[in-house]
Parts: structure tokens; C-alpha cells; sequence
DNA sequence: CTTGGAATAT
DNA sequence: GATATTCCAA
């Protein structure tokens, strides 16, 4: 096609000039739809015969932006173009409503089946179908006609996005904001955009109308990733009002993408609701009960918030369970002391996502980090009374994760906290929590990802369940040693199956075990070691009774094991 | 001027 | 409470 990069500039009041290519072997009929055509604006190349529009089309290809094609029943019903002008929307017409033809139509590549006699309301919203052409074909499949169209389409949106912005939010510092997550959301590419009227044959997309823009406060512009390695993430903006639509999709599907929630404070709560297309299925309106939008992490494809006025102005990051997953496995490949903001962003190759918003997010992960992972220390490496740490457990980790060789003495899911907590993700909490294990979680006791790196050793103990603080007099923290339990040191029975699975599960060094049991032994005198719990009264009075002491000194300080 | 990080705002 | 934004020092 002839457009050029000045003639999209000039193309600014889209859809004007749109070229239409019309068969109609009734010269009446023709000539009565070009001139509605041309009061739109439309630019309209007649047809009578489907051999020259096939050779027009042929000798032209991008000349055209869109075909309406009659239903010629006195030949083949013009078939052979709807099937040669394959890259061209094309619109079928026809007096007949027979419901086969029409499905003939549509499955032969038909974008819309329209009934004669065609009134202005039909015809003037046509270009709808070259602008979902544009934004939904491939890089690869965009059509030097459509390239144009598509180009056009996004400057327009933008300027709209710009003028709103500057309409409405006339003394914020929205303006280089706006223009530069303009220029970072549009430098996506951009697909899966809704048919305007008739559903296309493609299941399973996100699909948002944004109907009228112009009155609508938020519009959204699904945009593709050219990435073909799943890495790439997306940004989805909606409105935070309630109004917006999630919409959930294959639950297998990789999330890449950044959902994103764009919050309007303004005070005017103008409606702000994406329609979704009746082919949209897993439509997932279930929101938690805070109102949020879920099943943000569902979402294979891009969102672009285009929407008519600022709504760009906060973009909400959420944090997903995938996106949590990747900004730690960043965090760890790095290595805490190194994991900064930028590092982590590079690595996480999350499209969308800002170094503020990894800052942000850094900020709370170490935060929790400092203020649990002490308590947890306190509670695997007491200190003696003189201040000398044990030495039962060498490998102290220093980092968020445990070095995946080590064989720790004590399960992991008790050594670090999890974090972050489930939330109100409903997908976070299928993803996160090991399946067989109820959802309790103390607050402070979120979950890690239970991957790490792929180590099936994590993989099994990362995410069960934190052990409660031990309380004092009350037993020990951990899964008894072995499995066993003393009489009376029963942990919680809500607690008790998950963690007897854990612990046999988790194989026990005995090497470990019984150096931890000769240090008990030896030196009573400080505290017992996790894993290890005090005989009971009744062990240390047997035991005594069975070696002959029947009395016991008020002073005793050498209970023997039991 | 950019970045990281804490403080503060929403 | 989570995240964004701001502020400031390096």
C-alpha cells in the first residue's frame, strides 16, 4: 500500500479514507452502499464482477482495506473471493438469511455476515474489522494494507490518551508520566483484539471491546509481545473500581505477564468496564473479597490501558504468585547481598515492570526477610546462657535460600519463612501452598515459591507449613527426631499430620541425630536442640527405676534419655 | 544524571 | 496491607 509514514500522519481522522472494496453484481445495490459509504467517509472502489475484483485485488493487494462482498447466488455466491482475499476483511452480504450460508461465509473467513438491505448503522462501524485485523494479525501477518491501519490506530489511541490526560488532569506532573508509559506500553505489539460485531473463529482469547472510547473511561488495548520464548511478561491495566473484567484463561497457561491494576482515584468514578466478547470463555468475573480483580496472572496476552483519559496514572503492579516466583529466583541467582533493583529487573525480563516497581517490591521482601528470619534464627540456633551459639546446625544460611546440596538437619519449610503470604490471590493460592496441605498460615508465615532452581529437595519442603514458635516448657519445635512422640508432646493435631508427613519424608541424617543427642547428653545444661524434646517425667522416673534408684534428689540435674 | 533504598503517600 | 511515589544520598 501506498502509505507512508506521512500519510499515516495525515490519516489522523481514522477511519476516514478507508478503502473499501465492494462486489455487488447489482449495480443498484452497489451504487446505493457506495454512496452511504462515501457520506462516511469511505473511500469505495465498486465492483460488478468477482473476476475483476479478484484481479484488481490481485494486481493491488494493499489498495484495500476492507471487502464487502455480496452473496452472489447466481454463481458460486462469490466464494472464490471470500476465499482468495484471504489477508482482506471481508464482509459477506446477501438478502438471503439462510443461516448455512451465512455459516458458509464465516467459516470460509468472512469477518460479518450483514443482512441487506445495509442502513447507515451496519456500515458505519466496518472499519472495525480492519482495525481488529490490524491489531490481531501477526507480526508477520500484517498486511502492508494493515500496517498503516494499525499504526494509525495506536497514535490515535495515543493521542487520545494524551489529550484526556491533559484534560483532566491539568496540574499533576502527569503529562512526561504519561508519555513515557505511553511509549513503553506501546512498544509492545499488539493481538488478541475482540471482532467488533461478529465473533471471529479463534476461542480461548481475551477479548475486550472498548466499544466507544470516546465516553468511556477506560479503554484497554491488548498488545503481543514479539517474544516467542515465554519470557516476556505483559501489563494488564483495569480499572480498580470493581468494574473492571478479568477474565481467566487456560489455568496451565505460563503467566507473562504483569498484571496490572490501574487504580482512579479521581473523584468522578466514571464507568469504566471492559466488555468481553461472547466467544471469551472462562470468563472469571470472581473477585476476592476485597473487590480486587483476580486471575490477573491468567492472562497470556497484553493489556494496554489506551484508556481515553489518565487512567495511566497509577499503574498497580500485582504481585502475582508468578511474578513473585520470578523476581525471587532473580533474587537468588543474584544473591541477596547483589540484588538490586536493576539486576533483578533485567533478570526477571518482565515487560512492564519498572526498577520502581522491583524497588517497591525489594523493599517489602526485605523487609519481611529482617523482621522473620531473626525470630526464625532465634528459634533454630539458641543461644546457650553464655552466649555461645550451638553448633549443631554449620550451615546457617546467610541467604534466602538454603544451598540446595546441603542437607539440612531440619526441614527447610521450618528453617525459612515463607513469604509472601498467600494474599488474596486465588491463583496464588492454588500455585503456591503444596497440594495436600491445608491453607493455614500464620501471617507471619508466608510461602516461598517451593521451586528452587529444580532441586527436588526444596521443591518437597519449601511451602509446607512453618512450625508455630515452639512455647517454652511446651516440647520442641520440630518434628520429633525419628517420628517419634513423647507422651503429652503433641504438637497441635492441625498441625500434626502435616508435619508427620514432613518428617518422614525429610530423611534424618542418624550421623546428625546422634551427635545432637550426645551433645543433649552431655551438656544438659543447655537448651535442647531443636528436634529433641525433654523426657517426660514418667521416661526419667522409669529409667530410674529400672537402674535402681528409687529415690530421686530434689536436685537432680542428670536426667538420662528415655 | 542515574541508582538504590528508606520514607511516605495512596 | 500492598504498592506507588517521593526524597535523598551515593
Amino acid at each position: 500500500m501506498v502509505c507512508t509514514a506521512s500519510d499515516l500522519q495525515e490519516w489522523k481522522d481514522f477511519p476516514k479514507g478507508l478503502k473499501v472494496l465492494l462486489l455487488d453484481q447489482d449495480s443498484d445495490s452497489a451504487s446505493e452502499i457506495r454512496s452511504k459509504l462515501e457520506l462516511m467517509d469511505y473511500i469505495v472502489f465498486t465492483f460488478c464482477n468477482e473476476d475483476e475484483a479478484l484481479s484488481a485485488l490481485a494486481s493491488k493487494p494493499d489498495s484495500f482495506h476492507i471487502a464487502m462482498v455480496e452473496v452472489n447466488t447466481s454463481s458460486n455466491g462469490s466464494f472464490d473471493f471470500l476465499e482468495t482475499a484471504r489477508d482482506l476483511p471481508t464482509i459477506m452480504m446477501s438478502n438471503n438469511n439462510c443461516l448455512s450460508t451465512m455459516m458458509k461465509c464465516i467459516a470460509l473467513g468472512a469477518v460479518e455476515f450483514l443482512h441487506k438491505p445495509l442502513c447507515e448503522d451496519k456500515l458505519r462501524n466496518i472499519w472495525q474489522h480492519v482495525a481488529h485485523k490490524a491489531f490481531n494479525a501477526g507480526v508477520g501477518e500484517v498486511s502492508e494494507s494493515m500496517k498503516p491501519v494499525k499504526e494509525t490506530l495506536v497514535s490515535t489511541l495515543q493521542r487520545q490518551l494524551k489529550n484526556e490526560e491533559q484534560n483532566n488532569d491539568e496540574s499533576r506532573e502527569t503529562s512526561k508520566l504519561s508519555v513515557h508509559e505511553t511509549d513503553q506500553e506501546m512498544s509492545a505489539a499488539s493481538d488478541k483484539y475482540p471482532a467488533p460485531s461478529t465473533p471471529q473463529l479463534k476461542g480461548g482469547t481475551r477479548l475486550l471491546d472498548d466499544g466507544d472510547c470516546q465516553d468511556q473511561t477506560n479503554c484497554t488495548v491488548e498488545k503481543e509481545s514479539g517474544e516467542q520464548d515465554g519470557e516476556s511478561k505483559f501489563v494488564e491495566t483495569t480499572c480498580d473500581d470493581s468494574m473492571s473484567e478479568n477474565i481467566q484463561e487456560d489455568q496451565g497457561q505460563r503467566v507473562r505477564e504483569v498484571p496490572v491494576k490501574e487504580e482512579d482515584d479521581s473523584a468522578d468514578n466514571s464507568k469504566c468496564e471492559s466488555m468481553i466478547s461472547p466467544l471469551s470463555e472462562n470468563k472469571d468475573r470472581s473477585r476476592d473479597v476485597h473487590g480486587r480483580n483476580d486471575n490477573l496472572s491468567k492472562a497470556t496476552t497484553l493489556h494496554n490501558s489506551v484508556g481515553t483519559r489518565a487512567n495511566r496514572k497509577k499503574m498497580k503492579v500485582d504481585w502475582t504468585p508468578e511474578l513473585h516466583k520470578k523476581f525471587v529466583q532473580a533474587v537468588e541467582q543474584l544473591g541477596v547481598d547483589q540484588a538490586i533493583p536493576s539486576r533483578i529487573l533485567d533478570l526477571m525480563k518482565v515487560e512492564g515492570l519498572t526498577r520502581h516497581n522491583v524497588a517497591s517490591h525489594l523493599q517489602k521482601y526485605r523487609m519481611h526477610r529482617r523482621h522473620i528470619l531473626p525470630k526464625e534464627d532465634e528459634r533454630r540456633w539458641p543461644h546457650s546462657r553464655d552466649g555461645v551459639t550451638r553448633s549443631y546446625y554449620p550451615h546457617r544460611p546467610i541467604m534466602a535460600y538454603p544451598p540446595p546440596h546441603v542437607g539440612h538437619p531440619l526441614p527447610p519449610g521450618a528453617a525459612y519463612p515463607v513469604w509472601p503470604p498467600p494474599s488474596n490471590h486465588p491463583a496464588g493460592m492454588q500455585m503456591w501452598g503444596p497440594p495436600g496441605y491445608p491453607p493455614w498460615h500464620a501471617p507471619e508465615n508466608w510461602h516461598w515459591k517451593p521451586t528452587y532452581n529444580g532441586f527436588q529437595m526444596q521443591a518437597d519442603v519449601w511451602g509446607c507449613p512453618v512450625m508455630p514458635p515452639s512455647h517454652p516448657g511446651s516440647g520442641l519445635a520440630f518434628p520429633q527426631v525419628n517420628g517419634h512422640n513423647a507422651p503429652g508432646c503433641h504438637p497441635p493435631d492441625s498441625l500434626e499430620n502435616s508435619f508427620a508427613g514432613i518428617s518422614f519424608d525429610y530423611h534424618l541424617d542418624e550421623e546428625v541425630i546422634d551427635n545432637i543427642v550426645k551433645e543433649a547428653i552431655s551438656k544438659p545444661w543447655l537448651p535442647l536442640p531443636l528436634g529433641l524434646k525433654p523426657p517426660s517425667t514418667d521416661c526419667v522416673l522409669a529409667e530410674l527405676s529400672r537402674q535402681g534408684i528409687l529415690s530421686i534428689p530434689s536436685h537432680s540435674d542428670r536426667p538420662g534419655p528415655c
